[in-house]
DNA sequence: GCGGATTTAGAATATTTATTCCATTTCAAC
DNA sequence: GTTGAAATGGAATAAATATTCTAAATCCGC
């Protein structure tokens, strides 16, 4: 009858509410938790977006525990039971969107290569695209480009066929900011490196099949001693030896062309933070 | 006894085996059905993506018919029974985040105005301009645009300022396309609007504050004839009566920048639709 | 290695959910 | 209007699923 053994678990902690409270809630648990409970929280940390369509049955068995140990773990949660649990992403599915998706299967219903069709195409790719690019991005290599552009005098934008939208639009976006910035662009195959400078920087924009003038220009501006960026896909991309800083974008093409979705995102937050980071 | 009152539903047909053939098959019968099953149709064609998440009352209830009927639905389709239509769809269910939006509030988190915050806000405009497009697409000026450009000859391309890149990513699909695109790009303050000739198109490129060159060059083509296209963002732009179809595209910005998200997007659709009308 | 507390597995049960069936209604052809 | 066929609603049943309970196993401090 004493309150001695009192246990977090025993104390009524409301249910999470929201997705987000479920997500901190099993972050602060995770780590004492006996054997079973935590091998369910692990399984759930990963795959949160299976709770809403499966049965007990089904997340234990990916678990690998019994479902008693899964209800176990729901209550400690907070909630009554599974039930409870599920109805909370039940109702939390597609909230922003109510007919986002159906709009685009109507589209894509026009007809496969009609315009309407490739068009729900290519937003579907610039979607996931863009969801990818927040998943994945590295904020600690973000910063340290961020901080290389703008100790530079001028940043020298670099970047052909596929890349040279988001040159142009890195240029512009630099314009606006008042920093200064130069676009090599091979007009008249004139070749700009003269204009690389002591106190200068370098941007370079490349991805497979990645272009040998970009490249070129990395290499020459970090023989010279200058600061390079990289804009790439992977960090496997050969630019990446020429670069002190690598900056990743996962972009999803269909058929042969990118979304550049990503991309551009990830441009213009560079030069907006290197624009403000100069006052 | 007799064969003679087999009707389609007798018949056993296979169940569809992917979203897509289900939303086939459900187009195929919804115009031959009796009242109650056409409700059901109809609410399932709108609300196809709460299947996987929800119980046949919910659903039936939503329709506004009883379960039984839903049921027959079901059933219809080819399934066995509701479950088997559920399981379907929960298989191909996977929502927009996984962990996405938790992702996109921890880059938030690293402080107002740090690289990895304004990344986010340049995501998150990319995605709503892109689900907003998805929303608002016009398929019929979409569809008359290609077809405008797949007549011409040669595809002039107009877009200066923010508008620039779209325009040269545009000129390179084009040229991936096998399409004959011509840039004019003001370089060197050339003018090449004697590169117009009969039988050519034009697309122009122009948002608020919209450029005067593009205006100028959209007005003389129109004024020599050849037809003209125009990708802007709202249909009261200045470049709409200088036109023969007008392409619009909503874009969300994040302070002075916009995502160009959705216009990249739109304009890829427009380049491979046109490319492959040709082809 | 012993004793108390905690954790676990799985069988038993309760609840929810899907499915069937049939009496009644609606519809359309005559 | 009458008749037969199709469609419907709801109650009855079957199946799946969640939840609880308890005996056995495990863990931990001594």
């Amino acid at each position: 009858m004493t309150d001695e053994t009192t246990a977090i678990s025993d104390l009524p902690q409301p249910a999470p509410a929201t997705v987000d409270e479920f997500r901190s809630r099993l972050a602060e648990v995770i780590d004492d938790l006996p054997r079973r409970l935590r091998q369910c929280a692990e399984y759930i940390a990963t795959n949160t977006d299976r709770i809403a369509v499966s049965t007990v049955a089904e997340l234990a068995a990916g678990a690998d525990v019994p479902p008693s140990a899964l209800m176990r773990f729901c209550q400690i949660l907070g909630f009554t039971g599974f039930s409870e649990m599920q109805r909370l992403f039940r109702e939390a599915y597609s909230p922003g969107w109510p007919d986002y998706s159906t709009r685009l299967k109507n589209l894509k219903d026009q007809g496969a290569g009609s315009p309407a069709a490739l068009l729900a195409e290519f937003i579907e790719a610039g979607r996931l695209s863009l969801e990818a690019l927040a998943k994945s991005a590295d904020e600690v290599a973000l910063t340290q480009a961020v901080a290389l552009l703008a100790g530079a005098q001028t940043v020298h934008v670099v970047g052909l066929r596929r890349a040279f939208p988001v040159a142009t639009y890195l240029v512009y976006v630099f314009e606006k900011m008042a920093v200064s910035a130069m676009l090599h662009d091979s007009v008249g195959r004139l070749d700009h490196r003269f204009a690389l400078r002591p106190g200068d920087a370098v941007i370079a924009i490349t991805f497979a099949p990645y272009s040998e003038e970009t490249i070129a220009l990395a290499q020459d501006a970090k023989a010279r001693g200058l600061p390079v960026v990289a804009l790439t896909d992977t960090l496997t991309s050969p630019i990446v030896r020429y670069s002190d800083a690598v900056v990743t974008v996962p972009e999803v093409d269909f058929g042969a062309f990118r979304s550049l979705s990503a991309t551009i995102a990830m441009a213009i937050s560079l030069a907006v933070a290197v624009g403000s980071a100069r006052g």
